[in-house]
RNA sequence: GGCUCGGUAGCUCAGUUGGUAGAGCAGAGGAUUGAAAAUCCUUGUGUCGGCGGUUCAAUUCCGUCCCGAGCCA
């Protein structure tokens, strides 16, 4: 990575929007006519076993282009952005066959792929333990105005518990301070190691309405609410995957016997919210492609 | 037919001992550096079921009617 040369003939296309927005069928398409490969990120299709509610890739689409990245992690191993990157690059090593679609909504590991992440060692476990302790007896008071004190320039609000933990944690563990890192290039330099282009798909909301209530009936036949049982029955209800859309909704389903329709609405008005989410990603990056003008595509391979 | 309890924001409901009302969810917008399909922030004027009455003032009290649920005939 850093500064070396970027290999002209080893080329990567990021294909984003949100989902159930055709970004998978026009990869795998573009895959097969220019020799390609597949590799995910979705933050939940890297998961073992969560296919239907993630709406992963089936195997017939699987045969026809290789595919990297999906269906490998097992619960209740959970994964992280760093992780990936590291076994993204991994990938890259071997005889992988470029150019490389990488896929996926997941618009934070896109952005750590794209523009890298500071490096942090690793923090046990039980030091973050401690400190989400101390939030659960104390409130966020104190590890807030500790974190004003250190780190002024955090842009972090008192009430987003998750990134006030880790804030504190990198603080107190390592002596760094979490904004300087991401400001400062010394730290921050790992830009993406490959010549790339984004390819955005999106549609308006009337559209992706009809898109997903479909969508949603489909998972339920083909069997989300039995996938779900199966992870729950190994005990693995707390799991953080299963807190993603479509599985949230099943285990409440499960556990307060509520009825098909009402999980086929939640599941519909959860994914909605989600798409939501993601167009706000997506809508600040301005360096995306748009799919109507995916002649690039063809311009960038030659 | 009688009695009881309800009828307040798109939904579920709170509240006003009379001075025209507020939460959660949904919706909309935004943030996002190792859980990210997660987490968090901002955003709430609605004939307070209709009509009359009492009152300086009623969504709040009284009467009446309509609608829903339950109980008794």
């Amino acid at each position: 990575m850093g500064a070396s040369i970027k290999d002209p003939k080893k080329k990567c296309i990021f294909v984003v929007g949100p989902t159930a927005s055709g970004k998978s069928a026009w990869a795998l398409e573009m895959a097969r006519k220019y020799n390609g490969s597949i590799v995910n990120i979705d933050s939940v299709q890297f998961y073992k076993g969560l296919l239907i509610g993630s709406a992963a890739p089936t195997e017939a689409e699987k045969m026809q282009a290789p595919h990297y990245l999906y269906s490998y992690v097992d619960a209740p191993r959970e994964m992280t952005a760093g992780e990936y990157l590291k076994d993204f690059y991994a990938l890259t090593q071997t005889d992988i066959k470029f150019p490389l679609f990488i896929v996926g909504g997941t618009g934070f590991y896109i952005q750590a792929l794209e523009k890298g992440m500071f490096n942090v060692e690793p923090i046990p476990e039980h030091f973050r333990k401690d400190i989400e302790e101390e939030l659960a007896s104390k409130g966020p008071g104190d590890l807030f105005d500790e974190l004003m004190l250190k780190d002024p320039n955090s842009k972090i609000h008192i009430n987003d518990h998750y990134r006030l933990v880790r804030a504190i944690e990198i603080i107190r563990y390592t002596g760094q301070i979490p904004s300087e890192l991401k400001a400062n290039p010394e730290t921050n330099k790992n830009e993406f190691a490959f010549d790339y282009i984004k390819v955005g798909f999106n549609f308006e909301k009337n559209v992706f309405e009809g898109n997903v209530k479909s969508r949603t009936e489909k998972m339920i036949e083909a069997g989300i609410v039995e996938e779900t049982l199966g992870f729950k029955n190994q005990g693995f209800e707390n799991w953080a995957p299963l807190n993603s859309v479509g599985y949230k909704e099943t285990l409440k389903y499960l556990r307060e016997g509520k009825s098909q329709q009402w999980l086929s609405e939640a599941i519909t008005q959860s994914t909605m919210k989600l798409i939501k989410k993601q167009k706000t990603w997506f809508r600040r990056d301005n360096t995306i492609l748009w799919s109507n003008q995916s002649d690039s595509l063809s311009v960038f391979l030659s």
